[in-house]
DNA sequence: AAGTTAATGTGAACTATCGCACATATATAG
DNA sequence: CTATATATGTGCGATAGTTCACATTAACTT
């Protein structure tokens, strides 16, 4: 239900399987509490919300947190995505092959000017003309919306037309569906890498203003209790 | 001080930005409020908290915002990034354009092997021995981090002891700065796209499952206040 | 100039999230 | 078989973040 729930539930499957390569059999919340910065408590209550259950002494079992992890955040079914906008971004992430260790697989690439497009990637690329057709035929769920800002809502139309649920989006525009006939279950996430850099330069601005107040004020200020990152 | 906050800010900002753009000198907490998605309550709390005023009766000043924000924000001076690791995604930055509309500029790129690199971005790509005295002499102070997965957390350490103080990491690890002289001011913010896909495939599938449910429990579950994204 | 309207500004209530602390259960040792 | 050590499971309280509700005040109207 909540994103920070649903990232940790990830970071904890990503964690287990490194583990499970190491040879770990069992786990404690107090480990995986450590390696992904939050208290084992918290672990512990995330498991339990999701009854997966530890044993009172021996901490949890590998494998059966990643079956039921698996489970829960769908991996036990191939998760197919398509690129509709192969420039730049789209390429980059069809060459990309580091998808795979994840379970994710870049079916097929959309773009207005296939012809265009210099394909090294080994993932067919259509016309969007195919669109529909394909996703419904391969009943594909998951799309990335890499094409200019002002196509994003457009194609974002077609898409949800075509019947993808979930969509990843590059375009610098908060992307909403809108429509009147909207399927509620259709989720959006914006990707704003210009928006990251500005929130990176909004702080390393302001600690840079902090300390140079800091050693204007005579370095009087020990009691500051900011430790955090 | 608040990420989400930030967050919220940093859109204001561009928002504002566009409602310049089409001619606008008010603007309503409930208009702002609509546009990034949260009640007209919060945009005024944010707006209260960094004293930003607003007029009693006809709203706020755009202008006035505008430049407050981009004060508070950094956006007073030019905002530099170079990027380590000029594979697909790094070039992919580099050649891309739209950054220059958010006063962010790439203006170096930093790789292993530069001759290796085919650079179509007119931003200069330098070996990585070069790193230390382009940063020092620019006073550059953000990064983004584009090497493989195994290179990402020495390319931190290269990064910080050069002076570098934001960090947007493409690569698949949580980099955190673990290192004993770690500067407490660094700041690293991890841009993990399989992350947000196998966020997407957990929300997509577990929508079905539970939109299945609802079918085969013959829809007598017409209470479900759920109209959230 | 007085009255009305329409927005802000904010204290208080509410809510979700997280950490604490301890009761609980189980594996191992004696 | 009993005792003990150890890690889970969870009620509860603290905290931060968000919304509510309304007093406040500036602009417009007549
Ligand atoms: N390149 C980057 O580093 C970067 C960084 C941040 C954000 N973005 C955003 O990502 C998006 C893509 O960027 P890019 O650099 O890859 O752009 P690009 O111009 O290289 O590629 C865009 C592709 O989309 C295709 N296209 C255009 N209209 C289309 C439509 N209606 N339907 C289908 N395909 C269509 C074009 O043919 C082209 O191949 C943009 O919105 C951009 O703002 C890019
Ligand atoms: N390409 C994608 O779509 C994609 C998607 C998600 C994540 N990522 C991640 O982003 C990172 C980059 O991906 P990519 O596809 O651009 O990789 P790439 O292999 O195309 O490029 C990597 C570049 O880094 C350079 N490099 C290697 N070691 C270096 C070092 N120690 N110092 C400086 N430069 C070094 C290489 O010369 C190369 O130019 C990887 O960590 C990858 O996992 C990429």
């Amino acid at each position: 239900m909540n994103k920070d729930f649903i990232l940790r539930l990830t970071k904890y499957k990503r964690l287990l399987y490194k583990l499970k390569a190491l040879g770990f059999e069992r786990v404690f919340s107090n480990n995986l509490g450590d390696a992904i910065g939050v208290t084992p408590a918290l672990v512990r209550k995330d498991f339990s919300t999701l009854s997966l259950p530890g044993n009172k002494r021996g901490g949890y079992n590998v494998d059966t947190l990643i079956e039921k992890l698996d489970k829960i955040l769908g991996r036990d079914r191939a998760q197919h995505v398509v690129v509709v906008g192969c420039g730049r971004i789209g390429t980059a992430l069809m060459e990309y092959s580091g998808f795979n260790t994840d379970g994710i697989e870049i079916v097929a690439g959309f773009d207005a000017h296939p012809e265009n497009v210099h394909n090294t990637s080994g993932v067919p690329i259509y016309g969007m003309d195919k669109l529909n057709e394909y996703v419904q035929e391969n009943d594909t769920k998951v799309a990335i919306i890499a094409v200019p800002d002002s196509e994003a809502s457009k194609v974002l139309d077609r898409l949800i037309d075509a019947g993808i649920r979930g969509i990843l989006n590059f375009a610098p525009v908060e992307l909403k569906c809108t429509r009147n006939d909207c399927p509620g279950s259709t989720t959006i996430h914006n990707v704003n890498i210009a928006l990251e850099l500005e929130h990176l330069f909004y702080q390393v601005n302001s600690q840079e203003a902090e300390e140079e107040e800091k050693h204007a004020t005579g370095e009087e200020t020990g009691a500051h209790p900011d430790g955090n990152t």
